[in-house]
Order: C-alpha cells, then structure tokens, then sequence
DNA sequence: ACCGCCGGGTGCC
DNA sequence: ACCGCCGGGTGCC
C-alpha cells in the first residue's frame, strides 16, 4: 500500500491474544454445534398441525410463509408448547397441543429439527386456527425412530411415498417439482441478481484530504464509493416489492403496509492486503468534512486515571501501550509471521497524545456520532498504527475501550471512534451500565467478522444488542463455501429474510450442507455478494462478498 | 367458532 | 332420567 506499508504483513506478525474465558467456552460451544450439525439432516417428511391462539397474538400472517416454531418448555399451560412466529418474528399462536406433545420430546432430545410453512391463507376474514406444514429433518439413522414416534404419537405422517407428499412447500421438495404458478425461487434470485448489475458503476470517490493523509488506490476509492452508497441507499432491501401501495417480501410471501428500511451496510469483504482499514477510517472521516483540529489517540486505562474533567490539560504526553503487550500481544517489529504463533517478547507500541479531546462536537446522547469498531485483540494495535499512518494528527478524535476505561457515555460519544474487542463486548453484555450499550452507535464496523460465526456464542449475542444506525461487517478471511457459516452476520445486520433461521436453511444451508450447488449459487447473487473475477479466474473456490 | 366440547336443564304425545 | 336430547356458554398453549 501507501508508503511501502502493507497492512497484510502488520497483521501476520501479530499474535493471537490469549484465550479468555469466554472464549473458550464459545470455542468449546462451537464445537459442539458442528459436531452436532455435522451429521447431515434429510427431511423425513412432514405433518400437517394446526395453528391455533391466532386471535390472541398481535402478529398477522398472510400465508405461504415460512414460520418459526419455536420450543417453549417454561409456558405455564404445557410444557410440550411449541410457539409458532411468523416471518418478522412476532408471535401468532401455538402448534395445537396434541402435536407438540408428540414434537417437543423428540426436538428436546435433538432427534429432529422442524421448519414450518403455512401453505395458504386459508380464508382472510377471522381466523382461529390454520393449518401448518410441520416439515421434519432427521438424521438418516433416526428415521426409523422418528417415523414411528410420530404415528405412535397419533400424527399422520406425509412422507415421500405419500401422494399428498407433493403438497409440500418446503423448498427441498418445491425445487424438485417445476413451479407451473409463481416465481420459482432461483428465477427470484436471477432477477435480483441482473438488477444489482445493471446498477451504478461504481465510481471512485476521493476521502477528505484534511482528514486522509494518504493517497488512496483506485480500489480503495471505488470501495469507498460502495461503502457511502449502501450507507445512503433509499431503495427497498432485497427481495421486496412496492405492490399496491403495500410491501410484498417476494421470498416469503410477508405483505406489510410499513415501508420496509433499507439496509445500511453490509459485508464488506475484499480479500486481505487491499486496505480495507485505509476505505474504513475514510468512510469515517466523511462523517465529518471539514473536520476538527485537535483530537488524540487515547488509550482507555490512561484516560480512565483521569476521569475528573482534568484531562484535557494534561494529555499532552506520551502514551504507551504497554498493558497489552505484556500479556502477549506482539507489537509491529516483531519478526513472527504466523498468526497464531505465541511470543513473549513484544515491543511497545507507541502511540502519541497529541492534544487534548476538544469538548466541542456532538452533544452527550444517547444518539452519537461515533463509529464503534470491533476487532479481535490482535487487530487493535493494527487499527491504531492505521489511524496515525493515514490521518492527519489529531483529525480523527479516538478512543481505545479496552482494559481500563471510562464508564460513561457522553465520554465515548465525543469522539469520533471507538475501538474495543469482542471479548470486552461480551463481558459487559450482562452489565447494565454499560456505556456500549446505552449508546445509538452512528456506525458499528465488525472487524474479522469470522469471530462471531457462532451465533450463540457469547460474543455474537453481545454484538447482537448493539443499537447502530448503520452496520458494517468486514472480514479478509476467504470465505469458504461452507466452512464459515455467514448465518451469523445475516443475523447481525438484520438481512431480512436470511435472519431468519428458518428461511437460512432452507434456501442456503440445507442446500449447501447436501452439496446442493443451489446453496453457493444463491450466495454468490450479489444481493448477498459480488463476486471478484480475478477470484473466478484463479479458480479458487472462494468469493468475496458484499451485501447489496 | 357457520365448529367441537362442556355441562345444566329437561323429560310422552 | 344411573339415560338422550336441547341449546347456551364457550374457546391456545
């Protein structure tokens, strides 16, 4: 890059930093998932179930969705209940109890999985109970098991053999079948795909050079054109259509009259080494053309010594990092190549306080402007050496949330970044003072996204209550056609329907799992990705990916 | 709910 | 009538 300076190099010779607690545990999570995912599930079949309770939920359905079925074994009437969502998540009844008697047992002991489809709506007036497709996912060797729990249990199973078989509306089956009426569900994705690439050219945008000291690369500056128009789009999110006054998710059929917003942000995701950081810290520095004149690189443990107003004397001196080095982090001369690899030895890494944070700027909300970047221990030092590589002393106001730190949010919301970890995120999710979490984030920018590819691990649900206008999740890591499971940051960034479990396996994971080349198809769309050519012709089968 | 089900009122023709 | 039948009250889990 710039000035010989490749961000690449700076990040392979950093170590990775110790495991904490939490993470282990998320590791150990993790493992488990995939040793129990990796046993591929088939369909069994299905039964039919009614809904039931719909009068008693705010949540309509307009049939022809993929509902959520969810287990509820805390509901005071049955501890068999199973809740039926539809496709916004909001409640709209049960599956009637004679059902769940015979499902909830057999999910609790992770036998099956189910999805549920509402086939149609059967009559729009008052509705008390529906009918719903309870599709039943096993693993090859339970089938036995399965098939004769359930006509024990008194539910008429449909299964391949049967001629109501073809009625079924999961996509497994419906994929087999031609689709005579209604769009097929690859022709949906073709469509979206031819019109993304008929859109805009990206043109190159410049960063403010009050701000940006160096000269971006032409890819940098196209990428930083791409980052502003997803940020500012108005266009509805993908897969949804204006019909009459109301909004129709063409996917899953939801039919709403609210104007659904439009995504802002996505998956940035260009291969390592094009500098990334470089288009980030511009997007950001666009926040505030014109700028400010003073500003600093603050570590967090010095500036919370000094919590009494006093500061903007005194922080005229130089700053050291060298906390994080003793426990293991490896500064930029260090000769290590490998990630992973442990050192002791570490150099400090100098970080200059230039001046003092100016009390100008935006106002102490709870609604600021700063942006809030996430990153692994590793990549923290790397940011930082970014920020004084590229900005202009003092232009970008910053602050390093990690080891000890303010706690108050009119503090962070002053400045015009925030850097912190994955793990600093999770250890103060249960914290209710938290100033992360009190404030509305201008920006969150997801650094080595990959971390979070466990949903449920502890840093993935941290990251998940973050309140952001805009969302950015950002990874140089190849994606591997199945190896990362992108569920995780569809979650994140509310990439409706895709954040839905149940519409994430059906169109992409189960696909994907059974080597179904639909699945990587259906990724590769740009509503999800744009696919890099060089990429294509390398051969290799990765993709990077942008969400549009 | 134009259902099913429960339980009280009722009782030849 | 320890029945059948009628019709009102009622309704997720």
């Amino acid at each position: 890059m710039v000035e010989g300076q490749d961000p690449v190099e700076v990040f392979m010779r950093l170590e990775r930093w110790p495991l904490s607690p939490l993470e282990v545990e998320a590791e150990a999570e993790e493992e488990e998932n995939n040793s129990q995912s990796s046993g591929e599930m088939y369909m069994v079949g299905f039964v039919i179930a009614n809904v039931v309770g719909l009068q008693y939920y705010s949540g309509r359905i307009s049939g022809r969705e993929i509902v959520g079925l969810q287990r509820e074994p805390l509901n005071q009437y049955d501890p068999n209940a199973i809740k039926v969502l539809n496709t916004r998540s909001v409640q709209v009844g049960h599956i009637e109890r004679s059902a769940a008697r015979v499902l909830s047992p057999l999910l609790d002991a992770h036998v099956i999985t189910i999805d549920g489809i509402v086939p149609k709506v059967a009559r729009p007036g008052n509705r008390y109970k529906l009918p719903c497709q309870v599709h039943i996912f096993a693993r090859l060797e339970a089938f036995g098991i399965v098939k004769s729990a359930i006509t024990n249990g008194g539910l008429y199973l449909i299964g391949e053999s049967d001629p109501s078989f073809t009625l079924s509306e999961a996509e497994v089956v419906k994929e087999k079948r031609s689709t005579p009426e209604g769009r097929d569900i690859d022709e949906i994705f073709k469509l979206l795909d031819e019109k993304i690439s008929k859109k805009e050219e990206l043109k190159a945008l410049e960063p403010p050079k009050n701000i940006i000291k160096s000269e971006l690369l032409l890819h940098q500056k196209e990428g930083l054109q791409w980052l502003v128009q997803r940020e500012n789009s108005e266009e509805l999110p993908p897969f949804w259509e204006e019909k009459e006054g109301s909004y129709v998710n063409v996917l899953t059929n939801y039919s709403t009259d609210k104007r659904p917003e439009p995504i802002r942000g996505g998956i940035f995701a260009d291969d390592m080494g094009l500098g990334k950081t470089l288009a980030l810290l511009s997007l950001i520095a666009l926040d505030k053309r014109g700028g400010f004149i003073s500003s600093s690189i603050r570590s967090g443990h010095q500036n919370a010594e000094r919590d009494d107003g006093l500061d903007e004397e005194e922080d005229k001196n130089t700053a050291s990092i060298s906390k994080r080095n003793k426990r293991g982090r490896v500064g930029r001369k260090t000769d290590n190549s490998r990630k992973k690899q442990k050192t002791e030895r570490a150099n400090t890494l100098q970080v200059k306080e230039k001046s003092a944070c100016s009390p100008e700027s935006r106002s102490g909300n709870s609604s600021s402007g700063t942006t809030l970047v996430v990153c692994p221990p590793a990549v923290l030092s790397a940011w930082i050496s970014q920020i004084e590589e590229h900005t202009k002393p003092g232009s970008l106001k910053s602050y390093i949330y990690y080891g000890e730190r303010t706690g108050d949010a009119n503090e962070l919301a002053k400045y015009d970044l925030v850097l912190t970890t994955y793990s600093i995120l999770a250890s103060e999710d249960t914290w209710i003072d938290s100033p992360i979490k009190k404030i509305e984030w201008w920006r969150v920018i997801l650094d080595e996204a990959h971390v979070i590819k466990n949903v449920n691990a502890q840093q993935s649900r941290a990251v998940n209550n973050l309140k952001a206008k805009r969302k950015w999740v950002v990874t140089g890591t190849p994606i591997q056609n199945n190896s990362f499971d992108l569920y995780s940051l569809m979650a994140f960034l509310r990439f409706e329907p895709l954040s839905i479990k149940a519409y994430w396996n059906s169109l992409i994971q189960r696909p994907l799992a059974q080597g179904d080349e639909k699945g990587v198809s259906r990724l590769q769309v740009p509503n999800v990705n744009h696919v890099f050519e060089k990429d294509q012709r390398k051969g290799s089968n990765w993709f990077a990916i942008k969400i549009y």
